[in-house]
DNA sequence: GATGAATGAGTGTTCATTCAT
DNA sequence: TATGAATGAACACTCATTCAT
């Protein structure tokens, strides 16, 4: 591959990484791309080389977060099928990039269709998961026979919650650690006989 | 009263009616106050005789619904202490607003700091109520004993979920009214011993 | 004369006095009518029924106040034909009206011409009057021959240079005060052989 | 020189010509920046590409004028220390932009506090240099022992005056022609001994 | 005569996107 | 490929004046 390639790739890897730490620190849809594009130290029409346009640039940002995100919960994953350990390590791995998911469920509502369903799939096939690790534990008798899907938006929706008003939930550091047992302990109650 | 007054009290509900129509529909933030004004039917400067400015509308159209919310809210709770009856009647409220809601949650992280603050007051008073009622069943041992703040931030984070991607949920209708007895199982499940 | 007519009088100089007040607080041209009308404590519209539009009320409020000023001066004019004593006499007035004087100075070049010749005609009255007195001045020997207009312009141009940036020449406090001296020692100066 | 950053430079003299020509004309203040940008043949938007606000616009385009009137000064200035040449010239340089002058006399008031003071800034150091001349005269005896400070401002305060109500004093042509030899011959008089 | 609600053209400024260089 | 100057529609807000009450 010539260096052509490589460094067109490796600007684009920039204007990402540029846009990654806007998101993180005071979400991309109240951003102009103008600093998007001076904190990657590239010129304004460049971003729009590599993105034809911002939400190209917001779809591509969230999906490369997201693929991470969820190839490290894949891993972790497999290693257990213990819940309280599983959702233990999901909520740890988000408080890891709680900046981001803060923005994500504050802008989720205001994404083109298409990029919020994208994500919410990506987000089904976590609840997939969980689901069927409940569901093994409902057949082997441990946990009650309820509603998966349900109980599973009652855990993404207070997550999601305390994402999206942190702020008004601790002055400064992370929400999800300040009430990581909890929503564990509530969640286990649920899926408890 | 002076016909002059009525008409000017009048002009001032026609653009919160018009605000609220847009509010419910497509939200209030990414709307022009012109556009408002035109639902209004009235010129775009008359906007700013009866609100000082774009934030003051929305203050004032928030607290005028949530006012009216919390008065009927009142009423219902008063004549029962049963979770399950108050909880049905909070949600069968909030279905009969549901698109105020939707964007009530939406838009909520991007109020101002005081706005925000307002809301979540009112918030807190409903929560105090769900609070007392629990705190008696728990101390009449018909609850266990669960953290209830905790708790209700499971069920109004739940519900902030649903409310802000219904269009997610549901493809039209009600997104309450599909899942407002698994809420309400999933709940009373919280609080059970 | 009936009752009406000195009310309507009496609301009219009321507006007077309140445009007065603002005139000489913050000027008048960057004022709203509407402020005007406030401080008036009398309706927006109130004042478009005394006056037919912004300027005309400058006009009055300018055209009494200069009134008042020029019969002062002529008073005291008529006393003496010192040039000194009556050029002292004419800083003491301005004086005591400073604030005015140093708004009229600042607005003057943006008054519609009609109401800058006004103006400039009640001064060229005052320049008249120095005018005789130095002009007797020089028949009896007393004081050089020169150009009278010119050396007055030099006096009137100085007088309103120090009004109308006398926020740069004192903190607070009146800036004619503070040269009156002198500007008269500088203006005899001019008349001397 | 990059063909671009000419262009560039080449818009923002553009702009600024533009301007001035508005400035000499009708004065800025009150003029709106979409009809400098009409003069300039730019879009509207393009004018805050070059300068951040209306304000900055009116400090850069005065600043680029006051500069080439200082350098022009100076260089006459160092010719000759005698006072009634050097107010001979600098009255020629001012005629020269008459309609510049003419426009700051009268919007100096109304800028913003910081501007001002540049300007009064730059007028002290011009002050200086008659200071220092006139001075030398004294100290050789040519002129009388007066208050230079004050002198000066009947200097400067009388040719702002004329500037500021050019249009009063004469109907076309420049007011500082008109009266180029009487304001140095009356300003010469107050130096005599 | 007095009121004050309504008007609507006008203001300075922002920003995603385009395109000549 | 990268640049960055230019665009122009959009925005919230102001204010002298009108006119129905």
């Amino acid at each position: 591959m010539n260096k052509r390639k490589t460094q067109k790739q490796s600007t684009r890897e920039n204007i990402i990484a540029a846009a990654k730490t806007i998101y993180v620190d005071k979400g991309i849809l109240n951003t102009a791309t103008s600093q998007i594009a001076d904190t990657a130290n590239i010129a304004h029409g460049t971003l729009f080389l590599h993105f034809p346009n911002k939400d190209s640039l917001i779809i591509e940002l969230i999906d490369v977060e997201l693929s991470k995100f969820s190839d490290n919960l894949k891993q972790l994953i497999l290693e257990t099928s213990d819940v309280r350990t599983i959702l233990n390590r999901y909520l740890t791995l988000i408080q890891e990039e709680e900046g981001f998911f803060s923005t994500l469920a504050c802008e989720l509502p205001y994404y083109k269709r298409e990029l919020r369903r994208q994500i919410l799939f990506r987000q089904s096939l976590i609840r997939e998961h969980f689901h069927q690790v409940i569901q093994q534990g409902i057949e082997q008798n441990i946990y009650a026979k309820i509603n998966i899907p349900c109980a599973l938006t009652f855990l993404f929706g207070t997550i999601n919650y305390y994402l999206s008003l942190n702020k008004s939930f601790v002055q400064e550091g992370s929400v999800l650690n300040k009430f990581h047992e909890q929503i564990i302990d509530i969640f286990i109650k649920i899926l408890q006989k």
